[in-house]
DNA sequence: ATGGTCGGTCCCCGA
């Protein structure tokens, strides 16, 4: 059978839910990963999503960040909900789960990695140390030796095929030679990147500005990922790229990213 | 013609 595993960043669920709602019942993800759901754990529409089938978990914040996992599966423990490793660190940013899938468990985080602009400064700093805390647990995490997802907006364009012009980019904390270090240092784990590992096509985006037109001139950026485990990858058949979302009535400035496994 | 956006909250910030 086949497992899908989405992520989405909605830029706020309640500006979204009908796009959320209409993207679930036709695409009908197995487990997807929401981030920038930009509200508090009671706000969130868990009766409209639970209707469509789905078990939820929230960690939200008001105003801000915030991220939810969805699965037509029992969650069969919430395992963390907040990334370890920096207790005073209020962001809603991180929440992973076991998931108690019909073929055996699988492990999946759905992530919402900090933006870092402006760069250099302490928001950049607030980022790779985000993201070095999340290298420590996601090494960690590979001794389950079980399918795992990590899967969310990461910020980063990984290579320079994944934004339309490099160059208009140079300098900007979602490309920075040292914000790219440190996602290839989650790699070189041992995680494989969903995309590149099945596709690998250049200009394939998963996010537009809303300004500029960025849209309607396919100026994009792929920064929203599926970092497999070892277990994961073994199991990957595709990834799709939702590209259609982003021309909707009130889309969000993120389209869904979908890998189907084996499991 | 060198502009142009959203969303949340509150009168500006984050992306």
């Amino acid at each position: 059978m086949t497992l899908s595993i989405a992520t989405w960043n909605v830029n706020s669920i309640k500006a979204r839910l009908p796009n959320v709602l209409e993207w679930l019942g036709e695409a009908k993800p197995d487990i997807a990963c929401l981030q920038e759901i930009k509200c508090v754990d009671e706000a969130f529409p868990r009766e409209e999503i639970e209707a469509l089938g789905y078990n939820v978990e929230t960690v939200g914040q008001k105003s801000y960040n915030g991220v939810a996992l969805l699965s037509r599966f029992p969650i069969e423990e919430v395992a963390q909900r907040a990334l370890p490793g920096d207790e005073s660190d209020e962001q809603a940013r991180y929440i992973e789960a076991v998931i108690g899938a019909p073929n055996g468990p699988v492990r999946v985080a759905s992530i919402y990695l900090p933006n870092g602009n402006p760069a250099p400064g302490p928001k950049h700093d607030y980022k790779l140390a985000w993201m070095e805390r999340l290298r420590a647990h996601a090494k960690g995490l590979l001794a389950y030796e079980e399918p795992l997802v990590l899967a969310g907006d990461y910020n980063i364009i990984p290579r320079d095929v994944d934004v339309h012009d490099p160059a208009a980019w140079e300098g900007d904390a979602l490309i920075r030679p040292d914000s790219r270090d440190a996602f290839f240092a989650l790699l070189w784990l041992g995680y494989t990147e969903a995309f590149q590992h099945c596709d690998g096509r250049a200009d394939q985006y998963t996010f537009w500005d809303y300004q500029a037109g960025a849209w309607p001139k396919n100026h994009g950026i792929r920064i929203d990922h599926l970092l497999c485990s070892p277990q994961a990858a073994d199991r990957l058949k595709s990834v799709e790229i939702h590209k259609d979302v982003r021309g909707r009535e009130k889309a969000s400035d993120h389209v869904p990213v979908v890998g189907s496994f084996a499991l």
